[in-house]
DNA sequence: CTGAAAGCGCTTACAG
DNA sequence: CTGAAAGCGCTTACAG
């Protein structure tokens, strides 16, 4: 089925039909009418193939997938390309998943932008020393990232989740159950991610009158055993109602698995946070930080809307401003996370035992 | 850049080029390197849409997924999805992403199959009562399913783990490393996967010549404290050194907490195998059944490119067979999981501890 | 506001 | 084995 068999329908040619589509303004409304009562009458799709041929652009984006994929962003990443498919048909777009080899990244781009099969990208797990966005800079190929380009903060066009703001949160809260020292389990000094997420344990501890000590924080790769070991080495020092507010996760089921081995009570003796509302966190029931994956997702398809990159801007090093304030489209989203409360951060049996609740973190 | 750009270069005409593509065993040996040369300087790349138009095929495949992504077969299906589209480019085909409404699913498929940007379909999680396979069937519209058509047993076109097989390797394994006694938990009778898995491990049973009594099998929904209760009942009647192979690794990690509780010591004291050898698995040190997804991928593209469902075939309720002998490609593969072995399973700590083991499992 | 023409980049018969 | 022609289903100027 065609357009020409739609403009049999609807008694009008063909062209006619394609302005519909395209230029609907400039029909009458009656004709415009008669053209949309056939067009649902015979369930009339255009294909996609001869639009893409004639506009010269797939209005598709590649989404990399990695056969590596375990780890922690690999499952966000997931999501992530869930909600992106999802929000999809609002930019009438689609996503063209590849999985390049790791060892000729840019060549895998490069062949799939050669097929014209999509006219952009969307980045994810985006790292020190990645070699993707210069490339994709050069060859002046729209592109966003999940995650901000942390080697260039002069550049925008990301979407990424304000794991400061998010840790802070959780810090405020536990504080607000009752627990009277809160500390950080997190990774070692040199990840963005890690050391972004550390500077909103301090910022909530300052925020709320308390000091910080070195001492309350200890660091571990994420790996259980280490993480329980580390988690240890803090409880020693969490006399009375402490807390322990994680980087991800995986640490968490460390600092259960410290208390549970020190014979203490999770949520009653010692609270725990986590980060990334995973499986684990649910089945644990851990309160965890999660990520907002829609709202990143819909930004990210305004950021791939507005088009290319637009001037590097600002001075390197300073933070890339969340707000042009100019009129025109923002190409950079800094989401909060939201709180999902569960027993692990309860000092009494929780008043809601089965409902989950969620809070908002405010970006103040 | 054209074909008619790399007809240019190499000195022949466009249709020249377009046989080196299509019909290279047309063109003189000499004719075909020199428009190879011309490609490969040029980094030319037919345009997709163009031969999507002309050939009025895709050769692309929709892959539905999962805003509520979350659950079980969640995960299991994001690396299906990875290792389908690595496999992809072995085919000349990829997938595109999308996420139908879930009251509306069909219209959903319809839709996207009506743009022509797809041939057909990837589905995952097929269950009891699923519309899918028999609208497709309808519409002649090419699919592969990830897991049994389980209410159509007379229908081809599938590739699934064997669960039963690699439970029964499960118990086997752990027979093997001196545990007397190996116990079940499972989920509540009536989910055709769950019940598959059960049957292998009465098979590891009795096929080492042990008898399995109703009270060694629990059940449990995919919940952690309802499998943590289900474990305990277990420990009661598991004397000496016993064992517990599980549906999934949630119910795994129950059964290891219930340990704990016990005071007894996870592998050396109890032995525990899981299912799916998720991210937990490894950071619990979970001996686990791990799904071999890349030859599930490879198997499912071989199906695809079979073209559209054979005959029904086979008396409805008997099982499908795995091969029809004929020469025919195979249009069905189920695939047996294989162990990945970690501490949990060891009661001597293991001689490798940090290597993992793999052992695959034979169907014979 | 509506209709006839050209062309996007290929592939596939069809003559030579 | 190679070259000229038609056409896949659209969109986009361009006359009317």
């Amino acid at each position: 089925m065609t357009i020409v068999d739609v403009a049999a329908a609807a008694g009008v040619s063909r062209q006619t039909v394609s302005n519909a589509l395209n230029k609907p303004h400039l029909l009458a409304a009656e004709t415009l009418e008669k053209v949309h009562a056939a067009i649902n009458d015979l369930g009339f799709a255009p294909n996609v193939a001869a639009q893409q041929l004639r506009r010269r652009r797939a209005s598709a984006y590649g989404f990399e997938v990695n056969p590596s994929g375990a780890g922690r962003m690999g499952h966000i990443l997931d999501g992530f390309l869930v909600e992106m498919t999802a929000a999809a048909p609002d930019h009438a777009a689609h996503l063209v998943t590849f999985a390049p080899e790791l060892d000729r990244l840019i060549e895998g781009y490069d062949r799939l932008l050669g097929t014209g099969l999509v006219d952009g990208f969307v980045l994810g797990d985006t790292r020190h020393g990645d070699p993707r966005p210069d490339w994709l800079l050069e060859q002046g190929v729209p592109f966003v990232t999940f995650g901000r380009i942390w080697d260039r903060p002069d550049l925008d066009g990301w979407v990424d989740v304000d794991g400061r703001a998010g840790v802070r949160l959780g810090v405020e809260h536990l504080l607000s159950q009752g627990y009277e020292r809160v500390a950080w389990l997190g990774w070692p000094d040199g990840s963005p991610v890690g050391d972004d997420r550390r500077a909103g344990w301090l910022d909530g501890l300052t925020a709320s009158g308390h000091d910080a000590d070195a001492s309350m924080a200890v660091e571990s790769v994420q790996d259980l055993s280490q993480a329980t070991a580390a988690a240890e080495r803090l409880l020693r020092g969490l006399k009375g109602r402490g807390a322990i507010v994680c980087a991800s996760d995986l640490l968490a089921l460390g600092a259960i698995r410290a208390i549970r081995n020190h014979d203490l009570r999770l949520g009653t003796d010692i609270g725990v946070v986590g980060f990334d509302d995973t499986d684990v966190a649910e089945a644990l029931s851990l309160t965890s930080l999660r990520q907002p994956l829609r709202p990143a997702a819909e930004a990210a398809w305004r950021i791939l809307a507005s088009g290319h990159q637009s001037r590097p801007h600002g001075i390197p090093g300073a933070a890339a401003t969340d707000d042009e304030g100019d009129g025109h489209a923002e190409r950079t989203a800094l989401l909060p996370p939201t709180l999902t409360i569960r027993a692990s951060s309860t000092p009494e049996p929780s008043g809601t035992p089965t409902g989950r609740t969620t809070r908002r973190s405010s970006t103040s």
